[in-house]
DNA sequence: TTGATTGTTACCGG
DNA sequence: TCCGGTAACAATCA
């Protein structure tokens, strides 16, 4: 199960195994090979997270630009390397572990410019220690568009998924269809807060956990969060509403989280 | 075989 | 320029 496979798991997991080693970077079937031929044999200097995109940095101005989508995996193991599983894109080796990914949205090979591109265009990542909250709050606050879709818009805030939005969201008390503009500085802030939170347990956790349990389950999904996929409020009790937003399924109680 | 899914981008029209 | 809608893509499982 791919359940929490975030990308700073991911990021958090390769970097001991990676970082500061000379790698064997190869391209299995063959379609990212002119890429993995490039940097094949660097030293992976760093990897950084921008949001849900990961970027491989080596000893030469290229980067590995991993973004794992909604199916994309990460396989660690153990050397000696075992057999591929599924159609792997790529495959990392250190001089202990291997790295396989499978099924990546995104996996190719930037130069300099090209990070530097795409690092422009993501919006404040809440888990960087860098982020500027600044940036995120002028584009909510001048949008009409609904919280609960510029939550999804990496451009204007990056990390937050489709299951953080609505527990974030329900958190604090704000109804997902209300507009960027009528959000307030004072709601920003919170959203904010419990999205830096909320996300920290999740790289710590390797899961996503939402409720504030002492314990919440670790295995079992529907004990670590609070109304996505639910359909009782936990608090009031009353119907969790299901409806679409961004395309994708968001969830909110009609009491505890009206409509401005 | 079909549908759903924890993501994102490109493109088009208003 | 902004915004909504649609299509495309990825892999796996029930």
């Amino acid at each position: 199960m791919p359940e929490g496979h975030t990308i700073h798991r991911a990021a958090r997991d390769q970097r001991p195994m990676l970082v500061g080693q000379e790698l064997a970077v190869a391209s299995p079937q063959g379609r990212f090979a002119a890429g993995a031929a490039m940097l094949d044999r660097r030293r992976c200097t760093a990897i950084d997270a921008y949001g849900k995109h990961l970027l491989y940095r080596f000893d030469t101005d290229r980067a590995l630009h991993i973004h794992l989508g909604l199916f994309g995996q990460f396989r660690t193991a153990r050397l000696p390397a075992p057999k591929p599983r599924g159609a792997v894109r790529v495959r990392l080796t250190s001089g202990s572990h291997v790295v396989d990914i499978n099924g990546p949205n995104t996996c190719e090979v930037l130069d300099a410019p090209e990070a530097a591109a795409l690092v422009a265009r993501i919006g404040p990542d809440v888990l960087r220690a860098d982020a500027n909250a600044e940036r995120a709050w002028t584009r909510i606050a001048r949008s009409r568009v609904a919280i609960g879709q510029l939550l999804m818009d990496q451009s204007v805030i990056a990390g937050i998924g489709n299951i953080y939005r609505s527990e974030i969201l329900w958190r604090q008390r704000i109804h997902p269809a209300t507009p960027g503009t009528a959000i307030g500085r004072e709601g920003f802030d919170r959203i904010w807060a419990d999205a830096v939170h909320l996300l920290a347990i999740g790289v710590e956790r390797n899961a996503i956990v939402t409720v504030d349990a002492a314990r919440p389950s670790r295995s079992r999904y529907r004990e670590r969060v609070n109304i996505f996929g639910k359909t009782k409020c936990p608090v009031c009790a009353g119907p969790i509403e299901r409806f679409e937003l961004a395309a994708r399924r968001v969830f909110a109680c009609a009491a505890c989280q009206p409509k401005v």
